[in-house]
DNA sequence: GAATTATATTAGGATTCCTAAATATAAAAG
DNA sequence: CTTTTATATTTAGGAATCCTAATATAATTC
């Protein structure tokens, strides 16, 4: 069926676009509210939240990687933050490269910070149960989508992981099933940054989810 | 029914919001990408689109607060495109007020430059349709929330405006009215940003809608 | 005419971002 | 054993992004 908005709209792939972007400004402009005497920058907090996800630190050319910024950037935040006692430099195990790591301080103030701003969280608990888990399926493929394309790094995902057994329950209330912990689940309980994730080799997995 | 997986995760919600979250970083590390000495920072783009999308120009202190940074922070971002001749500054109608609008080249920039990151729409795009719809929907609803938080400025959404009609018709592929054009449309044609967009004043089309 | 109000800019400083060049270091090559 | 090479980080330099506080300017109010 055809209506006029067929025709007047931009495409729907376009204004969820736009409306991601929208969210992306918020967050942004958010985030630097937080940059007081005590807090940290947008940056740095990103930073904190990298290291407080990588279990034994992470070196300079991680961070800067994973934070989709050049090296030098990086580099001066991390000297930031160390100076402000918040992380440690430490000699890492090849030439010149050094591992960054939470001090007890950092750790305190990233995981009172958090990596979810309360005010999107709370936008997000004004959904029904259904659409939250379709906002998830849908962020985790386009998250999946950026990541085979090259667009980011490689993140600890469910549907990339080696443990991942898509649709083998036949209970649509929990038809995939995670084989390290041996246990049934749904799409509402997708992983974005898993601990035990293990990157699968194949794609075979994720395409009997898609 | 409860799993491991309701107890050692994060609640849904938060799990979203993360992944919000990365795509907003994502958004903001391409977009200094495009800073090249043809085009614009991101916070420029930002203002760009702002005033494409405002009929008849904005002053400075609207675009500060649509951009969500302080005034001066947008004074400085408009001196600049006004130096690059993208933007025009003319005299407002209230005491040292200023009316910003888009020369004709910053007019073509902002065309060519679009408010939508290709690479994203891309992402979206592999998504299917009912999935689109389902992420579009929830995006509108997020974004209405944080409206009537407070966290945003007002945006041109359908499901504020004065001629939306939620569920009016019996045909489940386009229940919804719009009153200005006098069509059916449905959830996967909500829009953001309509140009003829006029608030309601109360909430109760939102209401059945919801 | 003086005080108030609204709006934008200047001042000053930390951070974010880039590219290009310099530096340090371990391992490999001669 | 010295030199080269590859790698990782830092320095240098500069534009843009961000903030708060103070300042200019024009219209309105008293």
């Amino acid at each position: 069926m055809t209506t006029i908005f067929e025709t007047i709209s931009e495409p729907i792939a376009r204004r969820a676009t736009a409306g991601l972007v929208r969210i992306g400004h918020v967050l942004r402009s958010r985030a630097w509210k937080g940059a007081t005497p005590e807090g940290v920058t947008p940056t740095q907090g990103h930073a904190l939240g990298l290291l407080r996800e990588a279990e034994g630190g992470l070196s300079l050319g991680a961070i800067a990687a994973l934070l989709g910024v050049s090296a030098p950037t990086a580099s001066d935040a991390m000297s930031t933050l160390a100076s402000k006692g918040l992380v440690d430099k430490a000699p890492g195990d090849r030439p010149r490269s050094i591992n960054l790591s939470l001090t007890p301080q950092g750790e305190a103030l990233a995981e009172r910070t958090g990596a979810w701003p309360d005010f999107l969280t709370d936008a997000v608990e004004t959904l029904n149960d259904a659409e939250q888990a379709a906002l998830l399926r849908g962020l985790v493929k386009l998250i999946r989508a950026m990541q085979v394309k090259g667009d980011i790094p490689l993140q600890k995902l469910c549907v990339t992981c080696r443990y991942f057994r898509p649709n083998v329950h036949p209970e649509p209330e929990a038809p995939h099933h995670c084989a390290l912990v041996d246990a049934p689940f749904a799409d509402r309980h997708l992983r974005l940054a898993c601990g035990e994730h293990q990157q699968a080799d194949d794609d075979s997995f994720y395409e009997q989810w898609r």
